[in-house]
DNA sequence: CTGAAAGCGCTAACAT
DNA sequence: ATGTTAGCGCTTTCAG
């Protein structure tokens, strides 16, 4: 910085003042140890010559810098947009700095990132992560850094998170499917190094069984990411296993999203000939045709109850640890309706003898 | 910070040096002063006590701090997720720690984001806005904090920047559609206080005159922001105009995306009644049915080419500066095809003479 | 080759 | 009510 900053000094030199008056005078707290001429001579200068205090040379001296730190796994993953958007306007809104970074869904890269942070002195960290790395996670606890989850929470009760009711998000979608009708549902899994996605993978599994329907392993698949990529991919998988089914299940609209091409090519009919359920409502469910029904889970809510917990957090270290878990809510559009008389998600297999429907 | 850090010092006392023998040895350049056995007796007790530097001392000192600030309009648009990953993979390589901020379009919340930036002592600044505050860069500029710009230039020739040529993509999707035979073509624009969708509302008029087609403006229509909403909104007025079209052009895929619903609604086909483009090329135009026409940018290499410019100018003040500009390219899906024999735009005015088509 | 000492800008005892 | 002083952890002359 070529530019020369005002300091302390500057203004206490113009002023005939000491330093220590000036940062009493511009610390509101200790303003009224100082006679008010002074301080309005002070504040004047202070204001002429544009200061601006130097956050380094405080962060020094009282070991805290206003920055926290957000760590999301996938910021082009619509749900940590909205996410962040919480956490940021409650951080800035207290006057903290967010520090946001991507961890690319790499445990090694996460631990990078946070190392660095810490080096920087944030006052506090929000990891969105499914998978957080556990290893960061207790040093960060173990030092004392102020720490939230969101997305997940961690075994040790000590660690305060906002997640979701994942497993609640997957009965939704099957009661929904099984009230209209269909018996022959497969599911197109996350990745379950992620707690939400195995939440929701395990959830499914419980309300299939909870309806009295048959859990073919054939009609389970899981995707390596969240991508439209995997989501076509374990969409072909399913249609290349010939086991028939009405209904087809994913855990993330982006998932889904990869699915619709596939089912048109394969001259399958959205909700007619099969029904295609999302999970998370983004931009994506409105977006696609037909219209997705889905699971909506409230992530900007999420995020701004994330950084409320953490400033509990800062301001008040020994309250006890609060773990927040949000409910979802269904959300039907076009791409669900009753199963057909026969079902047609197999093709090629006419053979295959289809399930009565009430 | 409960936890106390290890300092030099600590590291000092337990190898019977001085700290300035100890910051010698930790500091890859001055290394080779001091003996091998001193330095290797230094590094292996610094390993031990798990030394990290503290960033905060040092920036104190040397009144550079790594940190990059990187300021976005909005994380929601899929554009700037992908820019963002350009200019991290470049800037954390390089070991700088980038610090992200929204600022929602809003200049006012841009001024504030920088201003903080500025308090932290980032070490330099990339602001990614189609309308940047020029206060804001041109206070940069006279304090001498490196500035890059992305996603449109500035009239000062000081300023670096990377953008895209925008009139160009404007002339390859209405080159691409007059070659089809369309002759009536209708536009959404995006917010013109952006420089990049400025340019394409401009270069879109441009390659119409240019065609020798009529320039209605009851067939140009704007958009008070790149939303879904918006985009659905300047499509029903312009179908409500009755006058007659056959392509719909407008500024950004997600723009695109809104109209498609409505568009069906109306009981027009796209690409059979109407042909539809996207611009930008997000994963919209692969997911929406029919998959885009529209204009590739490379935001990841701007992105990166962005980072590089910065990193020109920090290590070299006084080098020429540099404004990239990049080319797009036209990518050819399913939403385009020739114009029907007779326009089905306004199906409700079957009175208004059709246009004939070679 | 290494140590001593100063100082980056600020805050917070401790004096007066 | 204000000034003095010390020091946060580090780098960097300047001596030796």
């Amino acid at each position: 910085m070529v530019f020369q900053r005002v300091t302390l000094k500057d203004i206490a030199d113009r002023t005939g003042v000491h330093t220590s008056t000036v940062s009493r005078v511009l610390n509101p707290d200790r303003r009224a140890m100082v006679s008010v001429e002074i301080a309005e001579r002070i504040l004047a200068v202070a204001e002429e010559l544009g200061y601006r205090p130097n956050t380094i040379a405080y962060g020094l001296k009282t070991n805290r810098t206003g920055s926290i730190g957000v760590v999301v796994p996938d910021i082009s993953n619509p749900v940590f947009p909205e996410t962040v958007q919480g956490i940021e306007d409650v951080l800035i809104a207290a006057g903290y700095t967010p520090i946001l970074a991507n961890s690319d869904h790499a445990a090694d890269r996460e631990r990078i990132i946070v190392e660095n942070m810490r080096d920087q002195h944030i006052d506090g960290l929000i990891v969105a992560s499914g998978s957080p790395h556990g290893a960061v996670l207790m040093a960060c606890k173990e030092d004392g850094v102020p720490l939230v989850l969101i997305h997940r929470t961690w075994d040790d009760p000590d660690i305060p998170s906002v997640s979701y009711e994942e497993k609640l998000g997957a009965h939704l979608i099957i009661d929904h499917l099984a009230g209209l009708g269909h018996r022959d549902i497969a599911y197109i899994a996350g990745p379950l190094d992620s707690a939400a996605t195995r939440d929701r993978y395990f959830g499914t599994r419980e309300a299939l069984e909870q309806h009295g329907l048959r859990e073919n392993s054939n009609l389970f698949t899981f995707a390596d990411a969240i991508t439209e990529e995997e989501g076509e991919r374990c969409c072909r998988e399913l249609l290349q296993t010939k086991e028939p089914f009405t209904a087809l299940v994913t855990a993330h609209d982006i998932l889904t999203a990869g699915c619709i091409g596939l089912l048109a090519e394969s001259g399958l009919r959205v909700p007619e000939d099969l029904s295609l359920t999302g999970y998370n409502n983004t931009s994506y469910a409105t977006m696609l045709t037909p219209t997705l029904t889905t699971v909506h889970i409230p992530h900007y809510d999420g995020g701004v109850e994330a950084a409320r917990l953490l400033l509990d957090r800062i301001e008040n270290p020994t309250a006890p640890v609060r773990r927040l878990r949000i409910s979802p809510t269904l959300v039907i559009r076009n791409s669900t309706a009753p199963p057909p008389p026969r079902p047609r998600a197999q093709i090629e297999s006419p053979d295959s003898a289809p399930i009565s429907v009430k």
